[in-house]
DNA sequence: GTTATCTATTACCTATAGGTAACTAGTTTC
DNA sequence: GAAACTAGTTACCTATAGGTAATAGATAAC
């Protein structure tokens, strides 16, 4: 049984995985965010680092974990410009539900494969 | 650091983290399994207390949710006649990583709240 | 002076998610 | 025979996710 969902008051707990959810759901989020454990990194080597997305949709999903406080985006004064992110606390903090995302996902795929 | 993800053919790793949050994900699959977490229920039970789902949501996401092996639909010889929904081990092996998402949800909204 | 690298932005398109409202078909109660 | 309950289905609509391709402005290298 599910521990901590499901004692009453299950709309605010409801909520809070919908937020949790949102931060970490979509095709590059979880890639991004895998991309920077390792350290900062600069735009360029995400985008080679993560091969198939474009430059659209990662500027965009870097916004959207900047908003949410879950990386940091630094301008240096170099030349040329380079910018360089890396993940803050909050977001090295979803390391362990991430993980765990990971670890079920492979025991979704054996028990789905074997019919 | 993230132990699991990231030690090399992460292309694989990626898959399966991808899978995990495509049965997850979406704005009803979670609130179903919750519900069905402490027993089976029937269509009508699952519409009431998942207040705001429509009639459409909750049959086409059950019906995911049979797909990916995670609840099954038994229907029974009543009359009128009533379908019932249970969720399987593989659907019940997901509880962990509910919780984990709910967990980190809250301390998402913590983190984020207090500016 | 043309090309490449840096970090993006913009316009445009398609596919999917999700919502509303009405309807189906059988059974049972009033 | 009208209304309500059983478990859905169907048509239609909108909003969002995500993709492609072209462009932008600055600097550096050839």
């Amino acid at each position: 049984m599910s521990g901590k969902i499901k004692e009453k008051t299950c709309q605010f707990k409801l909520m809070a995985a919908r937020d949790a959810l949102e931060v970490i759901q979509g095709r590059w989020r979880f890639p991004i965010i895998i991309a920077l454990s390792d350290g900062k990194k600069r735009f360029g080597e995400l985008k080679r680092e993560i091969t198939e997305i474009s430059p659209k949709m990662l500027s965009q999903e870097l916004k959207s974990l900047e908003t949410n406080k879950m990386i940091t985006r630094s301008l240096l004064n170099t030349m040329p410009i380079t910018v360089e992110y890396e993940l803050t606390p909050l977001g090295t903090s979803s390391f362990k539900l991430l993980d765990e995302l990971l670890e079920w996902g492979l025991h979704f795929r054996e028990e789905i494969m074997r019919q």
